[in-house]
DNA sequence: ATCCTTTCAGAGAGCGCTCTCATGCTCGGC
DNA sequence: GCCGAGCATGAGAGCGCTCTCTGAAAGGAT
């Protein structure tokens, strides 16, 4: 791999030269300028300004070990990462954040177990100062490997692992999952429901496992038929509509794990010619704008800020990455479990 | 900014030591191992593998000069891009190129002005090797920035600048849309239609215009009301065809700039009673598979292979990074002007 | 005036790697 | 058995930057 062409950019050292001043003086004006003294930091600027002076990155992370750039490892294949509305707001939340310090978002996804491998060289390459992962289902092995690659962490979502002292240092940001479930179920009831039933999540993933709990905190006795698995997507969704229509065809209410889903079961609603939600009310999850209010009828559903919980991972990382302006130091930051709220539409 | 506590990685030197070579015979080995004995490389492996060795790349890019790492710059908003399933078909071709010769990506949204200037910094500051450019608009500056910043390009879709010799050294990659809106048609015409009516995309954009031209190709004596503009969005897509149904009521025909846009068109004339293909037969452009199939009903399109193009762009880029392997010193890569092809469903 | 403190600027040592160049070795040919 | 060709290895000079350490200058107190 030979040497590109030098593109022949000015150095430190140039300015220098040029305003007559030594490279630390140079760099310390570069850096925010503290420390030097007005009219010299103004002759340096100006040197800055003449040769179109562009600091080395790659030098600056020799040295100072920071890239100024945040991986965001998403366990989905492409297919499903572009599909779903959720994975948008979160990663808007999340890059708003970064860039508002001035920090790159490099966008990493990994399908399967061979990207996982690829993706883990990357962390472990310290090409990224910090790991932003998603959407994880259960055993994945990538927050051991970005620990393993020494690389900070923050999980979108509870993370599973049994050992409760890893558990316990690990940083995430999740809603309250089993509270909107039990919000969603108390809602059907409210109206009068009596035979409700389930779409779960996959229940691989603990945001589908939770919400199920909360389904269950109210309906402890609920009947295995009524419970359906998906898979967070519209046709998942449609499936496991089938499956409960004909395992209970007197269901009055339907609870799903997501908007999207939620979608999914309408539409089949529809084709069975059950009236929504005068012969079923739905309640869906998640709020997700560009679904729940353009479904027929639109969606009653749980909110949760999908943005803003991106938004928060970010926050947290980058404060994790700070070097402990805590005097103990250690910086004070935790999890985070953002609260959910019943938003009423149509459909329940 | 001090630097972190150092995460105390093995470095070449600690290799070295462990294997009793030099410095550069373990870099030889890393890099290949071209020019190093079978034994010795042997040992140097060995040594690699106990204490875990893995190459900084930051002191890697500051003498190679390379950072293996591409950016993709997206002129739209998050919104737009993580709704149009067009981008993600795009992103999935770099992304599968981009991967296999271990190159990053490195996502670049840049929704206005303001960002566009945080872009450019970025593009300058030599994080990557090269740029991948989309959905330009009319006077875009981004593809200025990049060759001001020294950066590779690669667009896609064909560049509009006035300055032949500027538009001559611009790789792009773009498929055949004027050839591929005759087509659309065409197809119109083969079926009897006589009042044919065109949804564009935003004029401001190359791709649109050139739709627009083949549309004229073929009728050149088009009626001005039979032409509307969108953008790009089905709400767009739906207005354009109210529009159209207003100044145009009998209307028989209608080729839409895109699926996406044809898709809210397709809702407008089930409102308005029409029936398709009966009385208003409709042809899309792009073939989005998620889209054109599922519209009601579907969707007869111009297909554009969105995502080879998107492996085209970064396959093209990657070319013109490589250190002239051709004996005249410039490798031999030039744009790309893809096919088209005409795919009939249901609706026209 | 003297001394001490404080501030500002420069010198210089790396950060971890690649790559050129010099060196020493092996080996084939005469 | 000698010489030069050819190849494997080592030495060392950077790549461009940050940051500590040191020295000089400036200010205040005595």
């Amino acid at each position: 791999m030979p040497a590109r062409p030098a593109a022949h950019r000015p150095t430190l050292e140039a300015v220098a030269a040029r305003a007559g001043v030594s490279r630390a003086t140079v760099s310390r004006v570069v850096n925010g300028g503290a420390g030097v003294r007005g009219p010299l930091a103004e002759r340096v600027r100006a040197a800055v300004d003449e040769l179109g002076y562009i600091p080395n990155q790659a030098a600056r992370t020799l040295v100072t070990r920071r890239n100024g750039a945040i991986a965001v490892v998403v366990a989905e294949p492409e297919s499903r990462f572009f599909t779903d509305p959720f994975f948008a707001q979160q990663v808007r939340g999340i890059s708003r954040e970064l860039a508002a310090h001035d920090n790159q978002l490099v966008l990493l996804l990994t399908g399967g177990a061979a990207d996982h491998e690829r993706v883990g060289r990357y962390l472990t390459g310290g090409h990224v100062d910090g790991a932003l992962i998603f959407s994880l289902h259960a055993d994945d092995s990538l927050p051991v490997i970005a620990r393993n690659a020494g690389v900070p962490t923050v999980i979108g979502g509870r993370p599973t692992w049994p050992d409760p002292d890893t558990r316990r240092r690990t940083l995430y940001v999740d809603c309250d999952n089993r509270g909107g479930a039990r919000d969603a179920v108390r809602r059907l009831l409210a109206l009068g429901r009596r035979r409700i039933a389930h779409i779960a999540g996959p229940l691989d993933q603990p945001a589908s496992i939770d919400r199920l709990d909360g389904f269950r905190d109210v309906l402890p006795d609920i009947a295995p038929g009524l419970i359906a698995e998906g898979d967070f997507t519209p046709e998942g969704g449609a499936r496991a509509m089938e499956r409960l229509l004909e395992r209970s065809p007197d269901l009055d209410g339907v609870f799903a794990a997501s908007d999207v889903m939620a979608s999914g079961a309408l539409r089949v609603l529809r084709a069975r010619g059950r009236r929504v939600p005068d012969d079923v009310a739905v309640v869906g999850f998640d709020d997700m704008v560009s679904v729940a209010e353009w479904t027929d009828p639109p969606l009653t559903t749980i909110r949760q800020d999908i943005e803003e919980m991106g938004r928060l991972m970010a926050q947290l990382l980058l404060h994790a990455l700070e070097p402990a302006s805590d005097p103990d130091g250690v910086p004070a930051v935790s999890s985070i479990i953002t609260p959910t709220r019943l938003v009423v539409r149509a459909s329940a």
